[in-house]
DNA sequence: GACTAAATTTCGGTA
DNA sequence: TACCGAAGTTTAGTC
């Protein structure tokens, strides 16, 4: 990612035409050749962009941009719908290259890992008597997400999922099958949590004896009280 | 604007809950206390951020966090909505701040500055024979959108506007009263151009002698060639 | 892969 | 100032 402060003024045609007068303003490039025009403030929109796949093509400002002040003209080309944004600089005030690397963790799985948390502190939602043996109970091929015991000591192994589908099912079977091979913990009862269990899902589930078990989110958040701690 | 590139994890608890594991990315921090939370690609939506109004709170770490390598937390607090966007910061590559301004131009006046540009480039829409003396002409009070000549020679004022309004009626009719004083332009005619004109405005104007014209914006850019070329 | 619906939507205009 | 609808919408999920 490259970051420019830069003295500019951007035209962009395409599916509208628009124009930033000369201000200073942030130019962000990323990695994938996306740009962005930020101000110091409104929202976490930019005030014009670029998405990608798109390239970028610096070039020398013609005779009439140098004699108003222009510097160097960015040209930013989108591959397919033949938008155009246009980044004529004046002054380059700040001009840092970072490496950053591709982001690992996509924002939807913090619902999920927050589901964990929260079943994991309000175990008895599993039913009287449960308890919390550990979260991210680790087996051969993967964290089971949490293991309890039920009222009689059994062991349960539960699922934690958004949205209950199919694969959810045949991935908490795969650790089912391991865990049950195991005789310290066999046998060990399988439950598939989720915000939403699909009908399919359910019907699998029941079918190889894995309880379901739907969780309202809103109501396990207003019950913890981590929120005004956060973590 | 201050500018972070860091190794952090990033929380949000608000109208959803949401972690993104420790990586490298983007922290923004503009002037109104907003904060955008950024990686090196995607679209020019961050992974995170906190609207404004919001506060910054810089933290220590707890034991915890520290034991785990965090060396400073980053606590932004909405004002209203009490959402909560915590970073936890691993490491600090870059850090720079920097002194923008409040940005002048808003997007959306450059339709209207398309509209008066492509105007100008088809100035027989107001009628044969009309010829372009210049845009922006300016006057004492202030530059008026475009000075025109009709077939006889006499001058026209036009005042372009995306919507055309009552307010856009009465600063034409001001240039025009102060232009009908020059002797070299005067008598001067009025154009009033939208491309949509308010009945009331219409009324308005057409009462004072001002012709109206309305604008089919998506026609003249499609009888325009500069898209291709971007002024 | 195309289509549909929600979004921490944001943004602009109107009543 | 609150509501309504479009957006250079984007994004996620479904068919």
């Amino acid at each position: 990612m490259r970051l420019v402060i830069a003295r500019c003024s951007v035209d962009y045609a395409g599916r509208l035409s628009a124009h930033l007068p000369l201000a200073t303003r942030l130019l962000m490039l990323k990695a994938d050749g996306s740009v962005l025009v930020h101000s110091d403030g409104g929202s976490y929109k930019p005030l014009n962009w670029m998405s990608p796949p798109c390239t970028l093509t610096v070039m020398d400002p013609d005779d009439d941009q140098r004699e108003i002040g222009v510097t160097e003209v960015w040209r930013v080309a989108q591959a397919k719908t033949a938008d155009l944004l246009v980044v004529s600089i004046h002054e380059v005030l700040h001009d840092s290259a970072h490496e950053l690397g591709i982001d690992p963790g996509l924002v939807k799985d913090g619902v999920e890992a927050h589901l964990q948390k929260l079943l994991a502190e309000q175990i008895e939602l599993l039913g009287d008597g449960h308890r919390l043996v550990r979260r991210e109970y680790m087996t051969a091929i993967g964290p089971v997400d949490i293991l309890a015991t039920d009222a009689s000591g059994r062991s349960v192994a539960v699922e934690i999922k958004r949205r209950g589908d199919i694969d959810g099912v045949e991935q908490l079977t795969r650790y089912l099958e391991l865990m049950n091979r195991d005789p310290l913990l066999a046998p060990v009862e399988g439950v598939f949590a989720a915000q939403e269990i699909k009908p399919q899902a359910r019907t699998l589930a029941e079918d190889r004896g894995i309880r379901c078990l739907v969780l309202d989110y809103d109501a396990m958040r207003g019950l913890d009280d981590s929120e005004s701690r956060l973590f």
